[in-house]
DNA sequence: CGGCATCCCCCGTGATACTG
DNA sequence: CAGTATCACGGGGGATGCCG
């Protein structure tokens, strides 16, 4: 749809580069599927998820993607403290995408669902 | 669907890492937008495509991504050399995931489609 | 034209310790 | 428990030059 606003193919690619941009870091991706499905999770509770990432990295990628927006930061006023993060409707909204690549991976170790490896390498003249 | 094989969440996110692995690196994504929908081009256009990538770059993340399955690569024995890149049945396979990407990103600037931006900051108990 | 090698620098990333 | 601060390191990534 909207056919005359689709512009050339490198300008979608153009547009997306700056959507990626905030999917940018070793981390963010992990942290979203983690976040994926409307998950509310604690701070700590990303921590045991992610025993690979340092709560450095763990902080400093939620408060970046907080800041753009696609996480959201629910701070308890309580003692001891607590703090939820969970996906923003704009952060929802990646979970088709999230779910592509889900997909994708799947069908990584299901050969036959997407028949890959059926190409050979071909030197043209 | 398929919930019966929908294992935890976290497995689910943990397999996805394993994957993300092959889309790591500043520039795999947006090289492969360019390769998006079937697109078979020669290296020196994808230079001119992604102006911001260094040779260097775009040569060892096409070589990765080559070597992960993901793009092929096509040489012509001429004079002068001619070398072209497509996406593999594999990465081909990347294409719903790449294109649901296209849609979070065209979302938003597109307030409406996805009514992002609707919820208000709530601070729990 | 396509691609590799080399040099070099910056920052992303990690480990540790400390605070509220 | 959540988060900050500091230090230190490695390699990601840029610039340049040479080769097939």
């Amino acid at each position: 749809m909207s056919k005359e606003e689709a512009l050339t193919p490198s300008s979608a690619a153009d547009r997306v580069e700056q959507a990626l941009k905030f999917l940018e870091g070793r981390w963010k991706l992990v942290i979203l599927f983690r976040l994926f499905g409307g998950k509310v999770l604690r701070f700590s509770e990303l921590e045991k998820a992610i025993p690979a990432i340092s709560q450095k990295m763990l902080i400093q990628q939620l408060r970046q993607m907080e800041a753009d927006g696609i996480v959201r930061r629910i701070v308890h006023h309580q003692v001891p403290p607590k703090v939820e993060y969970c996906l923003t409707d704009w952060g929802q909204a990646l979970c088709p995408a999230l779910d592509a690549l889900l997909q994708w991976a799947a069908a990584r170790e299901r050969p036959g669902e997407t028949d890959a490896r059926a190409q050979s390498a071909r030197s043209a003249s």
